[in-house]
DNA sequence: TTTTGAGTTGTTCGA
DNA sequence: GTCGAACAACTCAAA
């Protein structure tokens, strides 16, 4: 049993292919260099932690290899001599490349079940069978489409007892002054829990405010697998609150099909006239945004968040996605990668389309005059400031009237807040400029 | 085949 | 302060 980003035990079909396989299990992770290279501090400490709790919940048996997935699998392979490797499938462009590259070399992988309710590439048409490009029809397809009841965890496990040499833990922390989410599946189905008693009945507008912990924040446990989205579907009903909850997981399958059906949009532009736009190199106005300082609160704020915990708000992080395509005229890819450096619940698919989405090239995309106003923003959706505050220190002293607008403030610079880094009214209408330039040309 | 109308997440302006 | 209209044009599902 090759684990990958299924790193639990509870509605894990591939797990329970495996044991059916066999008479022993050989629990396996790979470390793979090339994955590790582009994965950030904070997901690395993460990974650590989330290992320990899997190896806990197999009773000590997982056994941890660094080095090429190929060769690692050809080793085990050969010392336990075993009948079959099972996964769950992967569909992001290296996932694919990766197992393909293992079953050319001689080595079937046996696929049982996704990271999804329903597996990319299974939503179509009825009318042409071909891929939708726009959410909400995407949505009422998938709920007619439906996806298998979850299965339970295995009964007994049957694992071979790995030797010294097979256990390879890393022993990455999260960096000074971090705080990562708890991770495994149990943190996982704990969280859950309590999110379905305290928050998911008012999930439709509470998920939108910063300051309040109304989300599920399930992402970074789906990011591993600990927890499988079906496990989050089941049992919800027919509210508001539990809809707008329902259609979030499915966000996150529709961008999943997005990718899968257009692989290249990982790095390049979904629409691709938005590649012919001017925009500025990331020089110190993109290091300001990256390090929370634009003079912007809420922007800072949010971009402190993820630096923190490597996490933040749905609603910041279209603020902040906003703020850098739009007022700071740098393509999104930037802002992506860094996301991609600091996030927990790095997702290339949700990740990507989340930001081409708001820099209006993305699928069923933003329209072009929809630029976040970061003031504005703030005020509705972090009203008395509790959010900034948390974030931004020098702005503590700072009433909720004061709070979104310092440079109106007595005193709001006193603790060193930054100036604004540029002014919002005015980059908004250069973003608008900009994108009538691609469209005239685009008509030539 | 043609037509219709909707499309995650907003802002600004003027009445 | 509130409210509705305007802000483009286009894609694409669905009637």
């Amino acid at each position: 049993m090759w684990f990958r980003r299924d790193l639990r035990l509870i509605d894990n079909p591939a797990l329970l292919a495996a044991i059916e396989a066999g008479q022993e299990i050989v629990p396996v992770f790979i470390l793979d260099p090339k994955l590790i290279d582009i994965t950030g501090a904070k997901g690395l400490a993460y990974l650590a932690n989330s290992l320990q709790c899997l190896d806990q919940s197999l009773n000590n048996k997982l056994h941890v290899y660094a080095g090429d997935p190929l060769e690692v699998l050809k080793d085990v392979k050969k010392k336990y001599d075993a009948t079959s490797v099972h996964i769950q499938a992967e569909y992001d462009r290296y996932a694919v490349e990766r197992d393909s590259r293992i079953e050319a070399a001689g080595i079937e992988l046996t696929r049982t079940g996704s990271p999804y309710a329903v597996a990319p590439g299974r939503v179509k048409k009825p009318t042409d069978a071909t891929n939708y490009r726009v959410y909400t029809p995407f949505y009422r397809a998938w709920l007619v489409h439906g996806w298998r009841a979850a299965v339970s965890a295995p009964k007994s496990i049957k694992a071979v007892t790995p030797d010294p040499s097979d256990r390879n833990f890393p022993q990455w922390k999260a960096p000074e002054g971090t705080e990562i989410p708890k991770a495994g599946e149990k943190a996982a189905h704990e969280r859950f829990k309590k999110f379905k008693a305290k928050a998911i009945d008012s999930y439709d507008e509470s998920r939108n405010f910063a300051g309040i912990d109304g989300t599920s924040k399930m992402s970074t446990h789906l990011t591993w697998g600990e927890i499988h989205p079906r496990t989050l579907l089941t049992g919800l009903g027919e509210s508001k609150a539990h809809d707008t909850f329902r259609k979030e997981i499915a966000w996150r399958e529709f961008y999943a099909d997005v990718l899968y059906n257009y692989p290249h949009t990982d790095k390049d532009y979904y629409a691709p006239q938005f590649a012919n736009m001017r925009y500025d190199e990331p020089g110190e106005k993109f290091k300001a945004w990256c390090e929370g300082k634009t003079g912007y609160p809420f922007v800072d704020a949010g971009m402190r968040q993820l630096i923190k915990e490597g996490w933040m708000h749905n609603r910041v992080r279209m603020v902040v996605a906003s703020f850098l395509a739009k007022d700071l005229h740098i393509e999104w890819q930037h802002g992506a990668l860094f996301f991609e450096e600091h996030l927990v619940d790095f997702d290339v698919a949700s990740n990507a389309h989340g930001w081409q989405w708001t820099a209006g090239c993305g699928t069923d995309a933003s329209p072009y005059y929809r630029v976040f106003n970061p003031i504005e923003q703030g005020k509705r959706f972090d009203e008395n400031g509790d959010y900034i505050r948390k974030y931004v220190p020098e702005l503590a002293h700072l009433s909720a009237d004061q709070i979104h607008e310092p440079w109106d403030a007595d005193g709001g610079y006193k603790n060193g807040y930054p100036k604004k880094l540029v002014e919002h009214s005015l980059e908004r209408i250069e973003s608008l400029a900009r994108l009538e330039e691609i469209k005239v040309r685009n008509t030539e």
